[in-house]
DNA sequence: TTCCTATTGCGCAATCCAGTT
DNA sequence: AAACTGGATTGCGCAATAGGA
């Protein structure tokens, strides 16, 4: 109870849930919470200070990378875990960068102290940064043995930055240059917009992958009911194929052209077979039936299938049924 | 400058309100980078040091919600961006409580200070923290102007928590009694482990959520094809439906019944030819053949598929039925 | 219970991205 | 064309949890 601190940090914590928590927080110290204070001090996310250049590596759980993720070069190391997978990745196992290279940077800083180093509480005035980042503290604490990468501007240099549109890179130098007091109002006023576009930017995020996952389920479900589908139609496909095939008719490519030639066909065949009977009277029967057969067949437009065959052996017939 | 806090409350304060209090604070100082030496120090989370209670909220990047996010009650608020889909979320826009609100919990401590808190880097010693929570330091700074939360152990008390499992609640309890320095090499320790567990987890998200865009793609590039052999297969079967309908035949059903006269039709035809062989009995019999399989036909609707087809020599014939 | 890792929500900073100016 | 605005994204570390030996 009691601890004093709290505050934002408690509240949004707050936030979500409920707020019995409270009773710890504040009272572990403030480190919670105390936060408030701090301004903008501390937050974690300088951790590697993103150097100017840095890319900014690929998305996180963005899927269509609304940006456009660059690579994420850090030094490989060790890797080897089972999860991370993309083979670019830095691996993820190990802490990014050794503090020592990042206070490499900022020879000011050694190594080993870790002090808490919150900045003073004055402000300094010069509220006009064009970036939220309240860093660019100018003067400052160099001599401050802790942390504080160098990010800000004081003594450090503007960082350029960024690849791309190297004009820019000027204008980029310049703004770092600008002061920033994170105990402003403006400060305060920036960084909560900006906390509520990023939890605006979140949510989105979390929605749009829920659609994506959702969509997926659906397109399987869909996918399933296609397949089935197309297994019904070959089967159908199948029988019908059979039944032409049993009938000596070959689908669709031969339709027209047995077609054209049918007539041709039958009336030589028939007249050809009938001729070869001896008998007249036979034949003026056969070649009526056999007119007939044809005009009724023609009328069906489907004459063409069986056909008689002559054979080597004239005493015997068979009736072929090809296809 | 030099404002030495900073720290991880600093870090969570941040969050709501605005800050404009603050100002004071530290000043900005430091703030950005400092990092690495801040160890444990900042990071903006706290901001609501999510009570106890907190049920997590939804998920995030998660496609599937790993664990088992709850709602995220908080209170509904103005709301109303285009963005922020979900119904029952808090209403991103606004920050999740006023300050005030907060500082009316912790009375001790005024809203304007924001003194920087920073922990020294020292490391306490008291290394048994089962949280990987720092706070629970209890001492601390209330007096203190400056920073440093108390990371040590001091006085603080437990804070309890939680409420799920209320039979652990009194672990909790008594967990939270646990003092946590933050500055000892055990946090840190412990902080670094997280932060790789963190990384490693959102790269996993990543990962998962790419597959994900890629599996959608995937199925929906599937479903065209699908679609499109759907149509081909469509096509097709209508076109021997066409087929068999112009010939009076209905697909199935009918293949039976027609494959049964089939034999019929060989039958005949048999009978036909071999009554062509001369005889004027054999004549007619062959005439009697030839008019029963043109009725038999036309009763099946299906006489067309007879033809008769002239062949090279024309001596022999062969009634094929083959296949 | 205790420890540890995995997830999550959060705020911060650094960018990115578009319109303005 | 360049500087400026201001929202949107993103990676980060922290802290609170969830889960699993």
């Amino acid at each position: 109870m009691e601890s004093p601190v709290m505050y934002d940090s408690a509240v949004h914590q707050a936030q979500a849930h409920g707020a019995a928590d409270l009773k710890k927080s504040q009272i572990l110290n403030n480190n919670n919470n105390n936060h408030q204070n701090m301004l903008g001090a501390n937050n974690g996310a300088v951790k590697h200070a993103r150097t100017p250049g840095y890319p900014r590596t690929t998305l996180a759980y963005m899927p269509q990378p609304v940006h456009s993720g660059a690579s994420y070069h850090q030094g490989s190391n060790s890797c080897s875990d089972s999860n991370s997978s993309s083979s670019e990745s830095p691996s993820i196992k190990e802490e990014p960068l050794d503090p020592a290279d990042y206070r490499r940077h900022c020879p000011q800083y050694p190594p080993g102290g870790y002090s808490p180093v919150t900045n003073g509480p004055f402000a300094n005035g010069a509220p006009t940064f064009t970036t939220l980042t309240p860093s660019t503290v100018p003067g400052g604490h160099p001599g401050a043995p802790v942390h504080q990468p160098a990010p800000r501007g004081g003594p450090m240099k503007p960082v350029m930055a960024h690849q791309h549109h190297a004009n820019t890179a000027a204008a980029v130098a310049r703004k770092q240059t600008k002061t920033i007091d994170k105990a402003s109002d403006e400060y305060r006023r920036r960084r909560e917009r900006n906390n509520i576009a990023v939890r605006k930017s979140r949510e989105k995020a979390k929605v749009r992958s829920r659609e994506t996952e959702e969509k997926v389920k659906l397109l399987v479900k869909d996918n399933d009911l296609l397949k089935k589908r197309i297994e019904l139609l070959t089967e159908e496909l199948n029988v019908l194929r059979s039944l032409f095939s049993s009938v000596g008719v070959v689908p669709e490519q031969l339709h027209r052209e047995i077609s054209r030639h049918l007539d041709q066909f039958q009336q030589h065949a028939m007249y050809t077979f009938i001729g070869s009977l001896g008998d007249a009277r036979l034949k003026q029967t056969c070649l009526t039936s056999t007119k007939m057969m044809r005009s009724t067949a023609e009328e069906h437009h489907f004459e063409n299938s069986v056909i008689f065959r002559q054979h080597t052996d004239n005493t015997e017939y068979q009736l072929i049924r090809d296809h």
